[in-house]
DNA sequence: TATATTTCCACAAACGTTTGTGTTGGTGAT
DNA sequence: ATCACCAACACAAACGTTTGTGGAAATATA
C-alpha cells in the first residue's frame, strides 16, 4: 500500500526530513546527489504524499473549495472554467460541492466539509445562503467570495454583474428599438437578483416616461417553466411588443409558448434574454441577450480571493452587454 | 481559531480520549453526564473536527470523488444527482473534480488530488481516461468505477448503457418506421462508444438487409457543432429520411442545419437522438430520443462502488429506451 | 595551522485525532 | 473481609508529514 517518507528515506539512505524537503523542492538544503536519490526511491515506490498529514502539520491546504447550487442554469460551468483556468496558474487545486437549491440543510452540510478540510478558500457560486449559516461560515476564518450573486447592506463580498443595470440595459435596449409596452418575465422577484432587474426595468420605463402595469411583470424562478408560464398569463393577444426573461431557459419556456400561441418571434413579439449562454445560440430563433462575462466572474473571483483584503472588499460588477441577435427587432 | 479536542476536554474536565468517544458517538465509554458537558463545551467552542487529523489516523474518508469530463454534455449533471442521493443516505460527502476532455495531464492531476486525500472511492464520469494514466488509478488502492463509458478487454469496471443496442434500438426505431436510408451522425468513430453504436446501427441494417453508404456515416465529437456539419455534409438534398445524432446538442444542430436547408423535420427527415436530456423537450420540434437512465447510472454507481466486490465486478448495463416525441414519424 | 564559514544533513517536536490498554473507585457476591 | 467485576474514564502511542535547531564535514579565510 502507501510508501511513506520514511520509506523513501530509509531507501534512499537519508532522513526523512530531506526527504521531505527534497520532495517539496526547498533547494539550499540538500545535494543534488541526494536530490536524484530521493527521487528515484520516490519514483521506485510509488509514493504519493498524503495530504491529511501535510495539512495537519502546515494547516493550510492547496485547494479552493467552490460550492454551486444544483440548478440547471448551465452559466456556472462557464464560471467553474474560469476558476479552474486560474488554479491552473497558480498550481492550486479546486474541488466542487453541490449544495441544493435554497437547502440550508445542504449548505450547511457543503460548508462543513470544506471548512474541516480547512481549504484555502471558498467560492460560492449563485449561492443564496440561508441566514441560519451566515455564522458558520464566518467564523470558519476561511476567506469567501460570493458569484453572481447580490447581496445588501454589506452582508457578504461577492462579485456580480450589476443586476439593476441588467435590467435597465434590456429595457432600453427595447425602449430604443420603439417598444413601449415591454413585459418582465420570470424572476424570481423574492430574491435580491430579481428585485434589482425589476427596479433596472422600472427605472428605464420610469425615464422614458413610459407607463407599465402588473400585469406585465411575472414572478418566477429563472426556469423553463416559468418562462412559459408568463407567456400564457401574457396570453395569446397579449398587447406587449416585447419581453425580457430572466434565464436563456426561461427566454426559451416564452419562444415555446408563443410558439403555441402562434405568435412570431421576432414579428409580433421580441424576446430578450439575460444570461447569454450557449443556450441563445442553438434555438431558433436564436435568442437576443444581456450577455454576463461568467468566465471572467470565475477569474476574479479566485483573483481577488487569492489577493487577500477580502475584509476591505465589498463588492465587484462584471462587464455586461447586449448581444443581439434574432429574437428582438424594431417595432413600429 | 480552531478549538481543538484538548480545549473541549479542559474546559469540560475530561481526557481528550473521551472527547473524541463522545463527539463520534461511541457508546459504552461514557456516562450521560460527561457526554453533555462535552457536547455543551465543543458548541460554546465553536468546535470543528479536523478532518486532516482523523483521516489521518483512520486512514479512512467519508467523502467519495468524481472526477467528470468537462464536456458541455449536460448528462453528467444527472448522474451526480444520483450520486449525491445516495452519498446522502450514506452520510458521505462527494467532491467533484474537473478533468479536461481527453487532456492526459489534467486527469493525472485530478486523479493525484483524490489519491493524495485517499477519498473512499472514485467515480469517472464520461473519462476516457489516458492509457498513461492507468497505473495510477490502479495502484491507488481505491476502490473505482467508471460510469458512462465502455472499454474493451475487461480495461476497467464500468456501469453504462449498453453502446450497441444504443445503436440498434436507435436504428430498427426508425426502420419500423419505414425507413430505409438512415444516417448515423456526429459520434466519435475512434471512441469505443462511438463504434459501438456505430456496429449496432451496422448490424440492423444487415438484419433489415438494407444496404448503407459510407457518406451517411459521418465522424463527429458528439457535439452540436458536429450535428451541423453532418447535415452540411448531408446536403440539401440528401436521399437520406432519416439520422441518428450521437447525441441531443448534436441533433440540435442537424435540427437548425437543415431549418437552413429547409428540409422539415420530421417531414423530409426524421431525427432521432441519443441521451433524452432535457434539451430535447425545450427545442421545436421536441426531439425523439434513445434515452439513456443516468440518474440510475449515478445511484447504481454508488451502490457497487461501495458493495465491495469489485473485483468481481465486471460491467453493467442500465435501461434504455425509445422516448416518442416529436422529430421522428413514419416514412413512406 | 587555526579559525570562521558554509554545505549538507539528522534529530526531534509538533499538528489533532483515534484507540488499545491501564487505572480508579464503586458495587455485588461469597 | 476478600475478591471479582464493571463502569467510567485517563494515558500514551500512533498516523505521515513539516520545520526549527544542532552538528559534522568540507571549504574558505586569516
Amino acid at each position: 500500500m502507501g510508501a511513506t517518507i520514511k520509506d523513501i528515506a530509509e531507501l534512499a539512505g537519508v532522513s526523512p526530513a530531506t526527504v521531505s524537503r527534497v520532495l517539496s523542492g526547498q533547494s539550499d538544503f540538500y545535494s543534488e546527489k541526494t536530490a536524484r536519490r530521493v527521487h528515484r526511491a520516490a519514483k521506485k515506490l510509488g509514493y504519493q504524499k498524503n495530504t491529511s498529514a501535510v495539512e495537519l502539520v502546515t494547516k493550510t491546504s492547496k485547494t479552493i473549495a467552490v460550492i454551486v447550487s444544483s440548478t440547471q442554469t448551465n452559466f456556472a460551468d462557464q464560471i467553474i472554467d474560469g476558476i479552474q483556468e486560474q488554479a491552473m496558474q497558480k498550481d492550486l487545486n479546486v474541488i466542487i460541492l453541490y449544495a441544493g437549491e435554497k437547502n440550508a440543510k445542504l449548505q450547511k452540510r457543503a460548508l462543513e466539509t470544506v471548512i474541516e478540510r480547512s481549504v484555502l478558500g471558498i467560492l460560492l457560486v449563485a449561492i443564496d445562503l440561508d441566514p441560519s449559516n451566515d455564522n458558520l461560515l464566518r467564523s470558519a476564518n476561511i476567506p469567501f467570495l460570493f458569484l453572481s450573486i447580490c447581496f445588501r447592506n454589506h452582508r457578504f463580498p461577492f462579485i456580480s454583474s450589476d443586476d439593476f443595470k441588467i435590467g435597465y440595459q434590456a429595457t432600453t435596449y427595447l425602449i430604443e428599438k420603439g417598444h413601449v409596452k415591454i413585459g418582465f418575465a420570470a424572476a424570481d422577484l423574492e430574491s435580491f437578483t430579481g428585485q434589482l432587474r425589476l427596479a433596472g426595468y422600472r427605472r428605464a420605463m420610469d425615464e422614458y416616461q413610459l407607463p407599465t402595469s402588473p400585469d406585465w411583470v411575472s414572478d418566477g424562478d429563472f426556469a423553463y417553466e416559468d418562462g412559459v408560464l408568463a407567456m400564457k398569463q401574457y396570453g395569446e393577444e397579449t398587447q406587449l411588443t416585447a419581453v425580457i426573461a430572466s434565464s436563456d431557459l426561461a427566454a426559451i419556456g416564452i419562444l415555446n409558448q408563443a410558439q403555441a400561441f402562434n405568435v412570431k418571434v421576432p414579428n409580433d413579439l421580441s424576446v430578450v434574454s439575460i444570461d447569454g449562454t450557449y443556450l441563445c445560440n442553438i434555438v431558433r430563433p436564436r435568442i437576443t441577450s444581456v450577455t454576463q462575462s461568467f468566465r471572467e466572474m470565475g477569474i476574479k473571483g479566485m483573483q481577488t480571493l487569492l489577493g487577500g483584503k477580502l475584509d476591505q472588499f465589498d463588492l465587484l460588477y462584471t462587464g455586461i452587454g447586449i448581444t443581439e441577435r434574432e429574437s428582438a427587432k424594431s417595432h413600429g
